[in-house]
DNA sequence: CTTTCCAATTAAGCAAATCCTAAGTTTTCA
DNA sequence: TGAAAACTTAGGATTTGCTTAATTGGAAAG
C-alpha cells in the first residue's frame, strides 16, 4: 500500500492555505483534491474515492461542522480531520462530537499534520500484512497464499512452516529452530516430519528443486529469490 | 452502548495525575484501571478487556513508546492516546508513528480529553455505524440485524460474535482472540462454544458453508464477501 | 416462592481434514 | 562406492469442526 493509493480531499475556502496544503501533500506522495465549499465535499465523497477529508470550519454554502454531521448521518465513515482557526476547547469538542476523527487548530505544524493523517489512514484502512517470496504472496491477515495470483491451499502446519521461512528470507533456518518455532517442540526431535512437510509445500507450490526454497544440506532450509 | 461498558486503562506514574484522571473518568461513567509502569500495561491488556489506553511517555520499567510499539507488533489494536509532558512536534510525530491513535500534550483540558476519548471509542467500536456483510446489515446503535431487509433475531452472544467478525471483515479472527474479545475469557479455553454459536448464526442467517463467513481450519473464522 | 422460559454452555457422536510415523527411494558428498 | 542426508509415498492416528441433544442458571411470570 502506497501513499499514492490514498486520495485526500482538502475543503478550504482560503486559497493560500488550500494551495499550501495541496502542494505539501502532493510532495509527500498523496493524491489530492481541493474544494472551496461544503456542498462540494458531499458531492465529491459520493462520486470519487476519497480516503480522508481535511475540513475547514468556516466555508460558504455549508459549514464544515454540518458537512461532518451529514456525512456521518449517511453512515459514511471516511476519516475527517478538522483543520480550523476556531481554536477554543468548546469548538474542538463540538467538532469531535459531530463525528470527526481529529481536530487540529491553525496555525498548525505541517509535519504533525502528516503524522496525524498517516495515523488515521492506518487505523481506517487496516492494511494487510503480506509477505512475499518471488511470485508467492502470503497474506497473513487473510491467512491466504497465492502463487502467480492463483490461490494455493496449504494446511495450517504447512502455512506456518512456509511463513516462517519467508519471514526469515535469505537466512538459513536450521532444522532445530524450525521444529522449535513452527512445531513448538523444545527437545531433540529427529523424525522426518520436516522433510515430509517440505515435500508437500514444494509439490503444492509446484517448485523445482531449490527454486525459491533451497535445501542447505546438514543445516536446514532457506527461502530466497536468488 | 453505555460508558460503563468501556474500561479505560490509565498508565501514569505520577500519582496525583493518575488519581485526577481516574476520578474524572469514573465520574463520567467509565470503568477505570490504573497502572504505574509499562510492563503492567502489557500484562493487563492481555488479561482483561481494555477499551482504551491513556499512556504516559515516561514510566519506569518500560517507556510508553515501547509499550505502544510492542502492542502494535502483537497486532493489538486497542486505541492508544498518549498523554504526556513531552510537548515538541518531534515527540508527537514519534508517538503517532509508533502506532498511537492520538497525542495530547500536558497540561491538557479535561473536557477535550473526554471528547477525544469518546471519538476514539466511537471509531474503534464502530458505535453508531451500520456494518454490512453482503445483504446482512448490522445496525450497531439500534442493535439490530437484517438480511435482505428482513429482521434476524440473534441472541446477545450471537450478535456480539457476528459483529466482531464483521468489524474485522476480510481479516481472519482466530479462535483465541474471539474468545477473548467476545467472551471476555483470558485463559486457554477449548470447549466447542464457538462452533455451537457459529452453527446457530449460520442457521439463523441461512448461510451455506463458507458463504459470507468462511471457516479457516486450524485458525478461526473470517467474514468476507468474496 | 415456585414454575417456566430461554440464553448460554457443555457433552457427545460423527465425518472429514490434517498430522505424523514408518519405510522405501534417491541424492549428495567424502 | 558407501554412508548419511534428503526426498517421497502411503496409511493409520489424531485433531478439528459441525451438529444435535442435554444441562445449567438466571430472569420473568404465575
Amino acid at each position: 500500500m502506497n501513499k499514492s493509493d490514498f486520495s485526500i480531499l482538502i475543503a478550504e475556502d482560503q486559497l493560500d492555505i488550500a494551495k499550501f496544503l495541496k502542494q505539501g501533500l502532493t510532495e509527500e506522495g498523496y493524491q489530492c483534491k481541493a474544494v472551496r465549499n461544503g456542498q462540494d465535499v458531499l458531492e465529491l465523497v459520493k462520486t470519487e474515492n476519497i480516503s480522508l477529508i481535511l475540513l475547514d470550519w468556516m466555508m460558504p454554502t455549508l459549514k464544515g461542522i454540518d458537512v461532518c454531521k451529514q456525512l456521518r448521518a449517511e453512515h459514511i465513515t471516511t476519516p475527517i480531520i478538522f483543520l480550523t482557526a476556531k481554536d477554543t476547547v468548546e469548538d474542538t469538542i463540538e467538532g469531535l462530537k459531530s463525528g470527526a476523527n481529529d481536530y487540529i487548530k491553525k496555525p498548525f505544524n505541517f509535519d504533525e499534520l502528516l503524522a496525524r493523517i498517516e495515523a488515521h489512514l492506518r487505523i481506517h484502512f487496516k492494511i494487510d500484512e503480506v509477505l512475499n517470496l518471488g511470485d508467492v504472496l502470503i497474506n497473513m491477515s487473510k491467512h491466504k497464499i497465492t502463487k502467480a495470483e492463483k490461490p494455493i491451499n496449504l494446511t495450517e502446519r504447512e502455512f506456518k512452516f512456509l511463513a516462517h521461512l519467508v519471514k526469515n528470507k535469505n537466512q538459513v533456518c536450521d532444522r532445530q529452530s524450525i521444529i522449535e518455532q513452527v512445531w513448538d517442540i523444545h527437545f531433540d526431535y529427529n523424525t522426518g516430519v520436516l522433510d515430509v512437510y517440505m515435500n508437500a509445500i514444494r509439490k503444492k507450490l509446484n517448485l523445482q528443486k531449490n527454486e525459491l526454497i533451497k535445501t542447505v544440506r546438514g543445516v536446514g532450509f532457506m527461502a530466497t529469490e536468488e
